[in-house]
DNA sequence: GCTTGAGCTAAAGTTAGGTTTAGAAATTAT
DNA sequence: ATAATTTCTAAACCTAACTTTAGCTCAAGC
């Protein structure tokens, strides 16, 4: 179980695509654990590069790198991942992917009925909530596309 | 055709649900063009609240700011827009829609065939090369989840 | 007319996911 | 042995989309 020499920075680097300074970053955010040889210099485990594949791919799904650690530790420590682990985790970016498509999805339903409405002053216009699931952290407007029922009733006062 | 009273920025914060500070900062990137008053504060149209809620549901959309107020340049100067300008946008919305459907499905396909394979050494990898459209910046591995099929054969050396 | 709330500006801070820079030390190549 | 690469750390910088803070001014209510 002796640690074999262990790759370079450089090597992962060139193998992977990512910058040098990427892997590096990555390590302060815990998604991998090098370990230094006698001059300093960070080593890795060849198999690291799945490691940052695996990255890579989990970022595409629009997975955070908080995220990405959590998937991570279910791995095993020092080895290779079994079918097994790739699996488990595939199928936890299935159903994440599945709801982004079907929120996607209903978007786009809210805004075939809304093309043509002209949703000139609308609370009810099907855009009228769409923060089902992807929405961002902000409470959202509460009468989307448009005032509030009874008070903008008035057109440009004075025109 | 005078520009009457206007509203003040806390009206429109309180209707559209955003923060005084967020449509401060629409404005200095051109999202918003409020005039002042004798005072120095910013008035606006009460129909501002609609390019409000217009910005809100195309960043749901995953447009920009920069893209935004290039859908709002095209948007008539004071008026509320007609069912055409709307109809219009909406159409640019389905299409952005659209494509990152279709991305996000093929990846759901790539991601069918690839669970359960192990992926441990695949350069063949159905996830090989997912950057079609929705990807970021950056370059991509070459060689999503493993190494390049000749240099990666050897096990643990030293194990 | 005084007090309080709303609004103002400029500048700095925030988060995520990194990159760039600078100067020093280690490693590799010749 | 020397030169050329890599790698090291720490700190600063970057973008997007805002928020927060500080110190004022304006407007509204009683």
């Amino acid at each position: 179980m002796a640690k074999s020499a262990g790759v370079a920075i450089g090597y992962l680097s060139e193998r992977s695509g990512l910058a040098v300074s990427a892997i590096r970053y990555y390590e302060t955010q815990g998604l991998l654990e090098p370990w230094r040889n006698a001059g300093g210099q960070r080593r890795f485990h060849r198999a690291d590069i799945r490691r940052l594949s695996f990255i890579m791919i989990a970022q595409q799904f629009g997975f955070s790198l908080p995220e990405i650690r959590g998937f991570l530790k279910t791995l095993p420590g020092g080895r290779t991942p079994t079918p097994e682990d790739w699996a488990r985790i595939s199928t936890g970016f299935r159903d994440h992917l599945d709801a982004r498509i079907e929120t996607l999805q209903k978007m786009r339903d809210n805004l075939d009925g809304c093309i043509g409405c002209g949703c000139l002053s609308l609370p009810k216009c099907a855009l009228y909530n769409p923060q089902d699931q992807a929405a961002k952290k902000g409470k959202g407007p509460r009468y989307l596309m448009g005032d509030s029922p009874e008070l903008d009733a008035a057109p440009e006062k004075g025109a």
